[in-house]
DNA sequence: ACAAATGATACTAATCAGGTATCATTAATA
DNA sequence: TATTAATGATACCTGATTAGTATCATTTGT
């Protein structure tokens, strides 16, 4: 099982690209090149990566991206909630309705616990740290 | 995004049923009845759980499982490598080809590191730390 | 012999991941 | 100001995976 999907990877890739090429704008075609991915699909990665701002998109001819914060301000997790939804460790359904006793059920309040660690190892997790 | 799918988590209830139950044979008609779960889909969960040898099957009529080691000796990363595959933090492909330079890539390395701290974290999660 | 259990395995349905395709909008530039 | 080269928004498609079913053979207590 995979804990990071294409999407999540390969804008993890492009955030460090971005973050190599300092405050230049790079449109999504040199990206695509550089990175060999497929064009359409880094395009929808990097409209997301722009609505969440993390990066800044600018329009029209010799547009393109740019970083808007320092990698050191975003995290495994962050990126991983953006394109993956909220990390959960079980949803600890039956029958696709939610259990009856899910309130008070031990079970689900350890998952529980041991999902907020495997989060905060993700949220220490800053990009910035797997720059080359 | 889930990191525990259903049958692990089926199995996970499953298996602290028959702790509860000590060494009393339980059949799958029991459990299902009990836990509520869908019985063909039990039923199959059961049956892996018995090929890895973490129950023990009982055939014929009056036949059924047992648990075949104490819930101190199985924890959640055997259980979601049962049902799930090796857990894998992120491939890191290029379109469906490993990245030719996946051997001395920096950001595959820092994600291993990741993923093994995750997994231990997971290994280290008795299912007997699970019971009521 | 029969009933009541599991074993093995093939099949199906629903959901999600990974990707395409299209058209509108924006802005530099010739 | 018309063209061109970029992004914005969004709908669609396809294959893989998850979740669940169905069937029949085998084992064993009564
Ligand atoms: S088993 Fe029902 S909520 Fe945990
Ligand atoms: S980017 Fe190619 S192996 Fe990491």
């Amino acid at each position: 099982m995979k804990l990071i999907k294409r999407d999540t990877d390969y804008a993890v890739r492009a955030l460090c690209y971005f973050a190599n090429q300092k405050k230049r704008v790079v449109n999504s075609d040199e990206l695509v090149k550089r990175l060999k991915m497929p064009r359409p699909y880094m395009r929808k990665i990097l409209q997301q990566l722009g609505r969440s701002g993390m990066l800044l998109s600018v329009k029209g001819q010799a547009g393109g991206f740019i970083l808007s914060r320092s990698l050191d301000h975003i995290n495994l997790s962050d990126l991983i909630n953006l394109f993956q939804g909220p990390t959960q460790l079980s949803d600890h359904l039956l029958k696709k309705k939610p259990c009856p006793e899910l309130k008070n059920c031990r079970l689900k309040k350890k998952l529980d616990r041991i999902e907020n660690l495997i989060v905060s190892v993700l949220k220490s997790t800053k990009i910035s740290s797997l720059l080359k």
